[in-house]
RNA sequence: GCCGCAGUGGUGGAAUGGUAGACACGAGGGACUUAAAAUCCCUUGACCGUAAAUGGUCGUACUGGUUCGAGUCCAGUCUGCGGCACCA
């Protein structure tokens, strides 16, 4: 009977002593960079979710180690967020408190698990020494001009008085109270992350990751190529330009929209008989943007402003209309409008517009249609344009390109242009547990940044977390006395702090930096290790944080700090675990908590069947149906060769065979994460071995060192039981033969028109024609081809033959 | 609406275009036991069939197609999941 509990413990002390898991970052030799996405000190625990990206991450690792790389795999804590502050407000406790006790609790938790962490290279995004870097990143930043402020609109939740994160409004409401979120204009500062957005793409080429998670990145970033249309207002000195990715019908425009939204409206409508009238629909349509039940379809609305755009066309005109519809920050916010855009047409006939269509289907009946204006005629290949003249009977499909051109150099109307849909990155956050922005003002309100010597600016604590609408770093005595002290009197702080997204932009590195205060990363250190040769977590993260940190690597490359512009080489996604369906949450009290688990059958038994489930990335609803099955198998494991005496005799062929194909099996499937088939793979064997007479004490080994990644202590106890030298986890991976692969003799299918009637064993050099003649022998394959012609032979090399027969 | 992914036994899931259901769970039957647990053995996609069998038919969401052969490839449809969404 195999004792989890003494053995994890037993095997647990002996890699701590052993400093197994402590990586030379400096002198190795063979440097392997691995780590999951650091997990949040929440009060909720460890669930099975994590173990589910925990455990496979580990046993990668592992494997890779006994590939003969020197492997690094540390872990940490992103504990900035508004959890903790939301704690605070409810308990009183101060979120440095409360973290650094869920933080003690998860180490514990997570060293229960067995995984290969190099605790002493340990973050925690929260403390001083680690902040003070997410602050040097704000000023390298601002001195490289890719910080700046502006005023925009930010997500105000009025119940909890208090600043939201795009990620806590679920369907436009707060996620903790239910209160409809509302649009409030504050100033905030902003990342440039949009002077990447080119490179952000260009760069997918060079990245091992899954093509799901590019295709999500390349649709956020959203590159469009188009036109810019020269445009003026009409007796006005208001120029502009218009944004239009689809251009061949610009023939067709009758009309102009603006956004309610827009900056310049008030200035244009200012002391025109239409002006109050159209403010006051403007401010309305705003406010009903704002809510939850928006529907851009029923809530279209809008109004004439009594202004007229010039028409670059010739076509008389283009009058000017505040609507809905109109996305404010992409393109400029203004919009030429014309009968071959769905919403547009919806616009013209609610409001009586003239509309122009000049592309028609072949069809005459149709096309008759739509020059009436029946319905609206949008994006179609086929389409045969009318006009201009120069392009007449050509097709919408092909034209495009040349009709760039055309309005380009021809008519000069317009500029061709790339276009993108990703925003600058809102960095700044109301609240009080997050990195204090380093930025300090004078008496007349400029921004200074900080120097570096003052870094880390720390976290005052003198703030009452209460909500009361201001950001709780404006209540704190300490934070202004230190600046005045500093900066001098009338000098006021920064009181808004930056997103936790920012702290977890450039972990890696400073996992690398070893709590160094003087440098960012070393440069040989960083040279060495980056980028992560494997990352490892969840897909929700497609266009946030690995969209940010490629982003900070990319400027931090630029300002000459690091050496790869791109953090993650290598990056896997692991499912996501549901309970009932829903994802595991406290407040919808269905987290399950691995420790029961862990108590019964021990930790290598529940990862291997959180492995065992299904792949790594498809996740699933969690169910303990199964995990019986893994305990018999290492209970099987451990009788087999812990217990009985193994023997020199020599191991059977078939034996042999099933040892070799299992190594490579096993070899295959965790390189590509597929553990669920490499522990089939090793039952099979096990299965196998079960059958012999004795066991043979050399397979005994390689299977202790086959399970090592996936059960290391068990490995561990099974190698020391049979007397291998030092530890398992420091042995060399096995090796496979791949002529040992294959064993004397296969069973090949016989098939008769695509059916199967039988089956044959042959030699495995056989000759096709003996093959053939072998299957045609089979008594029920002669049944099936008496009196009948045999038309085709087909052999598959040691598969199957197929006979055709008419 | 757009983009992406998936649909296989009672369940989780295996299958470079080549014997569908590996490996497990569960279930049924049996052995051991005073009994239970644990363990071991047999059966387990559906239907039909034989004295017996390596017997037959159907079967991977649906409808077609390509092929000697399709879960796998192609076209279309349905359903589910994930992401984006007034982006002109």
């Amino acid at each position: 009977m195999y004792d989890s509990s003494s053995t994890e413990k037993k095997w647990q002390d002996k890699w701590a002593k052993a400093k197994s898991y402590t990586a030379d970052l400096k002198n190795a030799k063979n440097p392997y960079f691995s780590h999951v996405m650091f997990p949040y000190p929440s009060g909720d625990k460890l669930h099975v979710g994590h173990w589910y990206n925990f455990a496979p991450a580990d046993s990668f690792a592992r494997y890779q180690r006994m590939q003969g790389k020197d492997v690094f795999t540390p872990m940490g804590f992103d504990a900035f967020g508004l959890p903790a502050e939301n704690y605070a407000i409810k308990t009183g406790v101060h979120p440095d408190d409360s973290i650094t006790t869920n933080v003690e609790t998860m180490i514990t938790q997570l060293k229960r698990i067995g995984c290969m962490y190099d605790w002493d290279k340990m973050v925690n995004t929260s403390k001083p020494e680690y902040y003070q870097w997410t602050q040097w990143l704000f000023l390298k930043m601002f001195e490289n001009d890719l910080a700046y402020r502006k005023d925009a609109n930010v997500n105000w939740c009025e119940s909890c008085q208090t600043v939201l994160a795009n990620e806590q409004c679920q369907n436009g409401s707060c996620e903790r109270c239910g209160t409809v979120v509302e649009h409030k204009p504050m100033t905030q500062w902003y990342w440039k992350i949009t002077n990447y957005a080119q490179r952000l793409l260009d760069n997918h080429d060079k990245l091992d990751w899954p093509e799901k998670t590019i295709t999500m990145q390349k649709n956020w970033i959203g590159r469009k190529e188009g036109v810019f249309i020269k445009s003026k207002i009409k007796d006005t000195d208001y120029e502009f330009e218009v944004w239009d990715s689809v251009p061949q019908t610009f023939m067709a425009q009758t009309f102009t929209v603006i956004a309610a939204e827009h900056e310049e409206l008030p200035q244009l409508m200012k002391g025109r008989p239409e002006e109050k009238a159209v403010l006051e629909l403007a401010e309305k349509i705003k406010k009903r943007k704002m809510s939850k039940d928006f529907n851009p379809e029923e809530d279209m609305e809008g109004i004439f402003t009594g202004l007229y755009v010039e028409d670059p066309f010739g076509h008389g005109d283009l009058p000017l209309w505040v609507a809905s519809y109109v996305v404010a920050d992409y393109g400029s916010g203004i919009v030429h409008c014309s009968a071959h855009d769905e919403r547009d047409f919806a616009f013209a006939k609610k409001y009586d517009i003239p509309l122009r269509p000049v592309m028609f289907p072949e069809d005459p009946e149709e096309a008759q249609k739509v020059r009436d204006t029946e319905y609206c005629y949008a994006k179609e290949e086929n389409a045969v344009m009318e006009q201009p003249e120069k392009f007449k009977g050509r097709k919408w499909g092909e034209v495009r390109e040349d009709i760039i051109r055309y309005m380009a150099d021809d008519m000069k109307i317009a500029r061709a242009q790339v276009n993108y849909k990703l925003r600058d990155w809102s960095i700044s956050r109301q609240r009080y547990w997050g990195a204090p922005i380093p930025i300090v003002y004078d008496p007349e309100g400029n921004p200074h940044p900080i120097p570096q010597e003052h870094l880390p600016w720390e976290l005052p604590r003198d703030v009452d977390f209460k909500p009361t609408g201001t950001a709780p770093l404006a209540q704190s005595k300490e934070l202004l006395e230190r600046t005045e002290k500093i900066f001098g009197k009338g000098w006021t702080p920064e009181v808004d702090t930056m997103d936790t997204f920012v702290c977890s932009s450039f972990y890696s590195f400073r996992y690398l930096a070893e709590g160094n205060t003087k440098e960012f990363v070393p440069k040989e250190i960083d040279k060495k290790w980056m980028p992560v040769d494997m990352y490892i977590g969840g897909p929700e993260h497609a266009c946030m944080h690995l969209i940010y940190s490629r982003f900070v690597s990319m400027a931090l490359k630029d300002f000459g700090y690091i050496n790869s512009d791109e953090p993650y080489q290598r990056l896997i996604h692991q499912g996501l675990i549901t309970n009932g369906g829903t994802k595991m949450s406290k407040s919808k009290g269905n987290v399950v908590s691995p420790d029961a688990f862990v108590d019964r059958y021990g930790s290598d038994v529940f990862r291997m069947y959180l492995m065992f489930m299904g792949p790594f990335e498809g996740g699933g609803d969690w169910s303990d149906t199964g995990i019986k099955g893994i305990d018999r198998f290492v209970q099987k494991v451990w009788k087999l060769l812990g217990e009985s005496e193994t023997s020199n005799a020599e191991v059977s062929k078939e034996v042999n065979v099933k040892l070799n194909q299992t190594i490579k099996k096993v070899t295959q499937d965790i390189e590509s994460l597929h553990f669920n088939t490499c522990i089939s793979a090793l039952m099979e064997l096990m299965n196998l071995v079960e059958k012999q007479e004795s066991v043979n004490s050399q397979l005994a080994l390689t299977v202790a060192k086959l399970l090592s990644p996936l059960a290391p202590h068990l490995a561990e106890e099974l190698w020391e039981k049979l007397g291998g030298e030092g530890m398992v986890i420091d042995a060399a991976w096995p090796t496979f033969d791949e002529k040992l692969c294959v064993s004397d003799t296969i069973e090949v299918a016989v098939q008769i028109n695509g059916k199967l009637r039988g089956t044959i064993t042959i030699d495995a050099g056989a000759a096709e024609a003996d093959v053939i003649a072998q299957a045609k022998e089979v008594p029920n394959v002669a049944t099936h081809l008496e009196g009948k012609e045999i038309r085709k032979e087909i052999y598959v090399p040691g598969k199957l033959v197929s006979l055709v027969i008419g």
